[in-house]
DNA sequence: CAAAAAACATACTAATTAGTATGTTTTTGT
DNA sequence: ACAAAAACATACTAATTAGTATGTTTTTTG
């Protein structure tokens, strides 16, 4: 890789740990760059400003990191129920570059930047919907399979995950605790299983 | 009322006001103070400081508003699932104190605040330990009634109702919309007449 | 190799911020 | 009425912030 695609990832990078920390606002680009070994003016030379840094994060971090997960888990050979579990259950639990204290990144992004600026309203909304269009289609594959009854609605059953899922995980913040969490996947497998 | 008590609450209800616009971070006392006719020396006689002033937010607006509301339409003659269904109905559809582009000030907060201020996360948890019991005494008390199904783990549901409701209100902040409310509550009614 | 472009480094600026110092005015108790 | 306390007003400070101006070094290209 390029020298200076690493300083830009480098920037990339630590900017995500403290954003996913402490929120956008509050990571200031001096300590981006005082906690790297990078400097200002390499910083103003890969980004024009602040937000377009962060909307890299969310182009260039985000999306191929949750992406690739997606489609790994929900493209295997249980029924789409399971394998929605499944994916739920392990970024709650067992993916460890997410914290309980902290939270989900993503929908820390939307609760802080969505009122104000729409770069990252637009970038978010991408985001999101490709999720959707995830658990979405793989609610439809099991309703030509009849796995899931084909009276469901999977427009509002991945909504309804999705929705549960950051509440899950802004509780579990709230409470510095994974319990929310597993409160949650109890109800989560109840309501699948009526769906099939 | 008194005078002083007038000033107080002019500076809490319009904090309130940018906090759940812009957030605790981003709105600045000069702000707050700027948009009332309230000075600096008042602020400051009121508030020891900002923090102590959010904390009163939380206790004093956040808390009375929404708790009327939760005893209110969870004490009603209907079976649990529908008093529960109409409560969330209620907050996301009817109450215009809330705004879909906003979401939810006490979800705003946790994500803000929780990280970083142990004082905001002992207010905001026990702001949400309240709706939970409410919630929690409405199913229990439906159990004894037999309108709930004795199985039902109590704690989980109102785990996963709120966390739910959270997400649904954080989705519709995404979009800008209140689709993903009325997908949420779709789903939502299917699985509380799974409860009964 | 040399010129040009890319990549990075340093010192600064103007705006904004929470909080303070030091007052004046208003209310209250006797 | 009048002293004391409560309530408010104004001007300031020190720290932090995003962004800029102006360089130097490194890499690429002809």
């Amino acid at each position: 890789m390029k020298k200076s695609q690493i300083t830009r990832l480098t920037i990339l990078n630590k900017a995500f740990d403290l954003i996913y920390s402490n929120g956008y606002r509050a990571s200031s680009i001096d300590e981006i760059i005082g906690t790297t070994k990078v400097t200002k003016g390499a910083f103003y030379y890969h980004f024009k400003n602040k937000e377009e840094m962060g909307i890299a994060i969310i182009d260039e971090i985000l999306k191929p990191r949750l992406s690739n997960k997606f489609v790994e888990l929900l493209e295997n050979k249980n029924s789409p129920a399971e394998s929605i579990y499944s994916l739920i259950r392990y970024l709650l639990i067992e993916d460890d570059l997410l914290k309980v204290e902290l939270g989900c990144p993503a929908s820390n992004l939307i609760q802080e930047m969505t009122p104000w600026n729409n770069s990252f309203s637009i970038a978010l909304n991408n985001l999101v919907n490709q999720w959707l269009h995830l658990l979405i289609a793989t609610l439809e594959k099991g309703q030509k399979n009849e796995t899931i009854n084909k009276g469901v609605d999977a427009n509002s059953v991945a909504n309804f995950i999705l929705s549960g899922y950051w509440g899950a995980r802004n509780l579990g913040k709230l409470e510095k605790s994974d319990k929310p969490y597993k409160a949650y996947l109890k109800e989560l497998k109840m309501y699948l299983k009526a769906l099939e």
